[in-house]
DNA sequence: AAGTATTAATCAAACGTTTGTTTAGTTTTT
DNA sequence: AAAAACTAAACAAACGTTTGATTAATACTT
C-alpha cells in the first residue's frame, strides 16, 4: 500500500513526462505552452511548476531519462568488438537506429542544442552527445594508431558523421523535395533507414580506409 | 539636417533590414522583439508593421536580400568549368566560404528551417536550398555519366555535405568541447576554415572518385 | 484504535510580463 | 491640400509562474 501509492505518484509525474516529450517532439520545445501541456496530459497546470519548478525543469526532466541509453550501447561495442572498423560500423547502425526510432524528439534534441537561448539545457545535451563523440573519435583513434585507418581530421569526420543524420531528421522538408517525394514519412521507413545506413558506411569506409 | 534626415528616412527602411538580420543572427528569430528591434534601429515599433505588414514579413524581406547569391556563384562554376571533380571542389569553396562568413545567419536561416513554425518561410527557404542543391547534384550525376564519379546515393551525399557545414555552425558549443577549445570564436576563423574545406573535400573525392 | 497534527497533492484563479499588431492622430513631403 | 511618413498609446492574446484554499495521505499522540 505504500508502494502503490508511491508508484501512483511516480506514474503521475512519469506520464506529465511521457505527455511532454510527445508534445515537445511534434511542436518543438517553446511552441507548447504549459497550458497545453496540462491540458493533454489532464493534470492542473500548476502541477508543472509543482513538480519539476519550471518548464525548463520539465525538459531537463525529459532529457536525464532519454540520454543515457546511446552510451551503454556503444561500450557494448567496446566490449564485444575490437576491429576499428566492425566498431564504426556498428556506431552507425546504433545511430541510425536510435535517432530515426526517435526522429521527433532528436530533432527538438539538435534544435534545443543549436539554440543559444536556455543555457541549463543546451550544457546538459552538449555534454552528453560530445561524450559520446569522444568515445566514436577513440574508435578512430585505435584505427590510425593500428595503421588501418587514414590520418584523418577526426573531429570533422564527427561533425559529417552527425551532421548527416541530423540533416535528414531535421530538415525532411528538403529532402523530400530533393526526392521529389511529397509524403514527409517515408523519410522514417526501414528501407530509407537502409539507405542511410549504406551511405554512411560507404562514405566512411572509403573516407577512413586507404 | 534636412537632408541628414531626408537620407535617413529614404534608407529607413534598410537600416531596418540590416539591425533586424544582425539582431535575428545574434539572438535567432523569436527571441528578437519588435520591441528590442525598433529600439536598436532608432525607429518606432509600429514601422515595422507600416514597411512590412508583420514581424514575418520583415523575415522574407531580409531573406529576398540574401539567398540569391549563392546560385549566382554555382552558375559561375557551370559556365567556367566542366570537369566534374573541380565543380565539386569549388562548389565546397564557395559554400564553406559563404556559410563561414555569414555564420550567424546562416544559423538562422538553417535553424528557421527546421522548425515546423512558420510554414511561409520554411518553404522559401526550402525551394531556394534546394534549388541549389539540385544544381550540385547535377555535377554529381554528370560526373557519374561520364564514369569518372562512382555511382553513389546523391542526395545522401548532399545531406552530408550540408550536414556538415551546418552542424559546425549550428553546433558550435560541441564542436568545441571535442577540440577542448573555450574560445567560439576560433570556429570562423581562417585557419579553421581551410582545415573544413580539406576535409570536405577529402571526404568526397574518396566518397565520390573510385 | 481513534483522534489529531503534519505533510503532500491538487486545484481554480489571478499575477505580472511580454508578445505582435492596430488605432487614431500628428508631422513631414510632395 | 493630398499623400506619405511617423509616433505614442492602447489592444488583445499568450506566456510562465505564484498564490491561497481545499482535499488526500501519512505520522504521531493518546
Amino acid at each position: 500500500m505504500m508502494q502503490a501509492n508511491s508508484i501512483e505518484k511516480s506514474d503521475k509525474r512519469q506520464h506529465l513526462i511521457q505527455v511532454a516529450e510527445l508534445l515537445f517532439a511534434q511542436h518543438g520545445y517553446e511552441a507548447v505552452s504549459i497550458r497545453q501541456l496540462a491540458k493533454e496530459a489532464g493534470v492542473n497546470l500548476a502541477m508543472i511548476s509543482y513538480y519539476f519548478g519550471s518548464k525548463e525543469g520539465l525538459f531537463a526532466a525529459i532529457l536525464e531519462n532519454k540520454i543515457p541509453r546511446t552510451r551503454e550501447k556503444l561500450e557494448e561495442i567496446m566490449a564485444q568488438t575490437t576491429d576499428p572498423w566492425e566498431r564504426i560500423a556498428r556506431t552507425v547502425d546504433i545511430y541510425v537506429d536510435s535517432m530515426f526510432s526517435n526522429h521527433s524528439f532528436s530533432r527538438v534534441i539538435t534544435r534545443e542544442m543549436s539554440t543559444r537561448q536556455r543555457p541549463d539545457n543546451v550544457k546538459l545535451i552538449v555534454e552528453h552527445i560530445s561524450k559520446n563523440m569522444r568515445i566514436i573519435r577513440g574508435f578512430m583513434e585505435e584505427g590510425q594508431a593500428s595503421g588501418q585507418f587514414r590520418d584523418v581530421d577526426n573531429n570533422l569526420t564527427l561533425a559529417s558523421f552527425f551532421g548527416t543524420l541530423t540533416t535528414m531528421i531535421n530538415n525532411t522538408g528538403m529532402m523530400c523535395m530533393l526526392s521529389g517525394e511529397v509524403d514527409e514519412a517515408v523519410i522514417y521507413t526501414e528501407r530509407y533507414k537502409d539507405r542511410v545506413r549504406a551511405h554512411l558506411k560507404s562514405m566512411l569506409n572509403h573516407h577512413l580506409i586507404p
